[in-house]
DNA sequence: TCTGGGGTCCTAGGACCC
DNA sequence: TCTGGGGTCCTAGGACCC
């Protein structure tokens, strides 16, 4: 496939996204080492990266490495709003827009050039206008696919713009460290530099086999495919969350004793449900996610006959796989506790059609009765009731 | 130095079906 | 006496990402 002139795939990535929300709202923040979030690194301003910080590192460990640096606890309703601001700013640009996460995502401008010009420019000015509007650094990558944008704007980063010319695409990606692919982490890293791999160059010179053999069928083959630059995936603007979770740390001194255990799971079932419901999701997998006092993390799931956002039911499901789950935390003590729901599905709203029998008084009882056992009683309350004949024909319209 | 909270995707085995 | 080939769904675990 032959393309001329620029590549069209902008990678944008806000740089140190929460610490930078954190100085843009306190200038006394700026120019300072700042990191959020106090047991561990959520995010660290460049000032305390500059001192070996890393997010995910334990707050004790960043202390010490940057004493000087301020810690200030994190503010998620600001970051969110930060976000939205900024995701409309993207979405100015071009409708093409897929969000990875609350700060990056990918844009299309193929389609720009006659009103917009080249995607350099582009770039240039969606800095500009995410700096004036929102107040946030944000890095480009600019290339001719996904995976070569990202890795882009990695390089770039921070507060930077780099456009890879299509010309020299294996010039600029061939002498980078394996790392900076995507989908190598620490254990792949590790299992490449065991062979002598450390760059994109090398694993290029591997035959596909070999990688395959070495690292499993699909992340062999996707290696291969990005480090002959490879990558014909579309930007895609529809993508939808697959899962909606939350989790809690539990406190190693206080016991898990089953009523502790609950009254988290209650808490965060109730969280979730309420998101299902102000996204108009619903879905069909329970899953309970434990990490113990030894690091070692176990899940239990199950899969439910009709998809729901009914506290009630994923609560039923939750409890059970909890007791399911009893003698593994009485062995290991309990220090995480996180349910998901998964399998969901984009339908906003779920029919039932039940067989109506005016006749019969109880026909209506009878319909909410199903409703309620399987959407909980919120959908209940809800419920519209619709059409005569030969069906009741009842449109749940979750929150 | 022991660690948050939110996600994605892949693998592998077993049940079950034709 | 021992057994094909294909598929789907579910469960559990693991690596990885921000």
């Amino acid at each position: 496939m032959f393309v001329s002139g620029e590549g069209t795939i902008l990678h944008a990535d806000l740089d140190a996204f929460y610490a930078s929300v954190e100085q843009r709202d306190d200038r006394r923040l700026r120019g300072r080492p700042v990191i959020v979030g106090g047991g561990v690194v959520l995010a660290a301003s460049y000032e305390a990266k500059a001192c070996g910080v890393a997010t995910a590192m334990g707050g004790a460990q960043a202390r010490s490495l940057c004493p000087q640096a301020i810690v200030v606890p994190p503010r998620m309703s600001a970051y969110s709003a930060a976000s939205k601001a900024v995701f409309e700013v993207f979405r100015n640009t071009t409708p093409l827009v897929e969000g990875l996460s609350i700060d990056e995502a990918f844009l299309d401008v193929a389609g720009l050039r006659r009103i917009a010009g080249p995607p350099s420019g582009i770039a240039a000015r969606l800095r500009a206008e995410v700096l004036e509007r929102v107040g946030l650094p944000i890095t480009v990558g600019v290339a001719r696919t996904k995976f070569l944008a990202k890795v882009a704007s990695g390089v770039a980063k921070p507060d930077g713009l780099l456009v890879v010319p299509p010309d020299d695409e294996l010039g600029f990606l061939h002498p980078l460290a394996v790392e900076r692919l995507w989908g190598v982490g620490k254990v792949t890293a590790a299992k490449l530099h065991e062979h002598g791999i450390s760059t994109v160059g090398e694993v290029a010179e591997l035959p596909e086999k070999i990688l395959v053999s070495l690292l499993g069928g699909a992340l062999g083959r996707h290696l291969h495919a990005l480090a002959h630059n490879r990558d014909p995936r579309p930007v895609q603007p529809g993508r939808r969350r697959r899962s909606i979770g939350s989790q809690r740390a539990m406190s190693r001194r206080a016991p898990s004793t089953p009523e502790a255990v609950d009254a988290v799971v209650v808490a965060l079932v109730d969280r979730i449900c309420r998101r299902l419901r102000g996204a108009d999701r619903v879905g069909r997998t329970v899953v309970l996610r434990l990490r113990f006092g030894d690091y070692s993390r176990v899940s239990r799931s199950h899969t439910l006959p009709q998809p729901t956002c009914s506290t009630e039911a994923v609560l039923t499901a939750a409890r059970a796989l909890a007791a399911r789950a009893r003698p593994l935390i009485d062995e290991r003590g309990l220090t995480l506790v996180g349910v998901a729901v998964a399998n969901l599905d984009d339908d906003a709203a779920l029919q039932l059609v039940l067989p109506f029998d005016e006749e019969a008084g109880t026909a209506l009882d009878a319909v909410l009765d199903t409703v309620h056992d399987r959407f909980g009683s919120a959908a209940v309350t809800r419920a519209v009731l619709l059409g005569r004949d030969p069906g009741l024909s009842v449109p749940l319209l979750p929150d």
